[in-house]
This record gives C-alpha cells, structure tokens and sequence, in this order.
DNA sequence: CCTGCTACCTGATGGC
DNA sequence: TGCCATCAGGTAGCAG
C-alpha cells in the first residue's frame, strides 16, 4: 500500500481497531522486517505498551505508543491483518503484535517493508528527513513554487523524493502530471506559476479521488487477501502504453525516468 | 550539498 | 509445461 492515499485509507480503517489496544507481546518471525533493531530490543520494547494513537506521515504509518512509537513503512507490498487469535496458515508473517483481544499482523513476502522502534519521533531518522506533507494545510501553490524552485531536476524525479513533497509515489506522479498537462521531463525550477498551480491542484485532486477510491470499500484487516479494489478504474495515464490518451487520443508512452515507469501523452503533456 | 544509480527481496507475468 | 527475462505502487546508501 505504497502512496500516502492508500496509507491514508489504511489509518482511517484500523483506527477504531486498535487505538486504546495494549501490546501484551510481540513475536518477530522474520527479523528482516526489523532490521536493523533487534528481536530481543523490539520485544522489550513495545511489550506492555499501549498505542495511544495512529497517524501518518507522507508514507509511514505511525503507531503512538505509551512509551515511543512504532513506524511502519510498507514499500511495495506490506500489508497488515487482523487475526483472532493465530495467523491463518499460508499467510506470509514477519512480525505478529498479539492486542487485547486481536493479533495484528505485518505481513509482507517481499521483505521490502520495515516496522522500527523509536524512544521518540526525533529519532526516527527517515522521518526527519521527509518534506512538506501533500495532505498538509501548508500543501499551498506558494509552498510548492518554493520547494520546486530550489531544484532543477525533472518535475516527476522532484514529486517522486520524498524530502521535498512527502506523499506521492509513482503512479500519482504519472496521474498528477497527466492531469496537469505537464511533461515529466520538465526542470522542476522553470515551471512558470500557472503551471505550479496547475500542478497543485492536480496533486491534490488526484490524491483526493485516491483516497476515496482506497476507502471505499475500507481495507478489510480480516481478509488476509484485501488489496486495494478498482485503483485502475480511477488510473487516466498509468500502466496505459500504446493506448489513446482519455483527453486527446494520442498514443500514451513510457518511458524511464529516475529508474522508474513513466507514463505520458506526448501530445497534450508540454 | 546535490543528484543519480544500485542494492535490497520475492512473486507474477509473458514470450519462447 | 518449463524456463528465463522482465517488471513491480520505495527508499537507503554510496559515489561522483
């Protein structure tokens, strides 16, 4: 659940089941998914502890603890379940936080994902380093002029670091910009204001209509197969090489872009 | 400081 | 069917 609109959907969702829990214990299956804090520290950690509250930054998920907090980030695929009491076999566990009456689950095969502790925010180094919130107050056309003004990478590699604008990931990149009518291989510091401001309401837009889509239906923590359902039918760019162009008909293309799949209408995207 | 590249992992998919 | 290459919604760490 990788963009800030699904970690978004996924906080709303899992709020009213373990808000107010206690962690009696915790059991790390795969220590990966901790690296590069230890089972033991871990454990000791957060046994006992009651999570006061969940929240969200850019991509992590924070769970407030009595004392310090959990982060959890998910990469590609994390993923949390609900179980009553044990995981169901076949699900792929690394870590289990047995709740007062739940067992939830980070469940993610790739191994990419990481739940940390931290004493407190400050310590959390990636934390720290991300920038401006895309679902902040402070999200403003004059706030991403300035931010964007500082660098002259490409618009799509500038929305895709997370030090400047802490939320968007790559297919609301594609989608943003598609939206905007910007080429991703603009210089980030060149765009003129009305094209920032087009951007930022695209932004804002597209992640809006997201987290609608994430959150309707709700993630189901139950069903250890939920995913996100119909994200595609919401996609006006992603993923759609070779096929027209929903505004003007053109072929849409992909291409690489700071590593990554970016896609883009040759023709209406200047 | 800034930027781009690669490693980190496993599973799904498609061509041959 | 099996095998291999490619791709995947992300970030940390390192080199230039």
């Amino acid at each position: 659940m990788p963009e800030a609109p699904e970690v978004e959907a996924v906080l709303r969702a899992l709020r009213p089941h373990i808000e107010g829990c206690t962690i009696r214990d915790a059991c790390i299956v795969h220590p990966i998914a901790i690296k590069p804090q230890r089972a033991t520290e871990f454990v000791r950690h957060v046994r006992g502890q009651t999570i006061q509250s969940i929240s969200r930054r850019g991509k992590y998920l924070l769970l407030n603890l009595s004392r310090g907090l959990l982060v959890l980030h998910f990469k590609f695929d994390g993923q949390l379940i609900l179980f009553d009491r044990q995981p169901s076999p076949g699900v792929h566990v690394d870590v289990l936080l047995h709740l007062d009456k739940t067992v939830l689950a980070f469940v993610d095969p790739r191994h990419f994902g990481r739940i940390l502790w931290y004493p407190d925010i400050a310590s959390a180094r990636s934390l720290s380093k991300l920038g401006l919130d895309v679902f902040s107050p402070s999200f403003t056309v004059p706030a991403l002029a300035k931010i964007l003004r500082r660098t002259n990478r490409f618009i799509k590699s500038a929305l895709l670091d997370q030090s400047l604008v802490a939320g968007i990931g790559n297919i609301y990149s594609s989608e943003a910009l598609w939206q905007a009518k910007l080429n991703p291989r603009k210089r980030a510091g060149r765009l003129k204001i009305g094209e920032i401001r087009r951007l930022h309401s695209s932004v804002v837009a597209v992640l809006r209509r997201a987290v609608r889509c994430c959150s309707e239906p709700p993630p189901d923590f139950r069903n250890p197969g939920w995913w996100f359902a119909d994200l595609d039918k919401i996609l006006r760019v992603y993923q759609r090489e070779g096929r027209p162009c929903r505004r003007c008909g053109s072929a849409i293309r992909r291409i690489e872009l700071a590593g990554r799949s970016t896609y883009f209408c040759p023709r209406c995207q200047r």
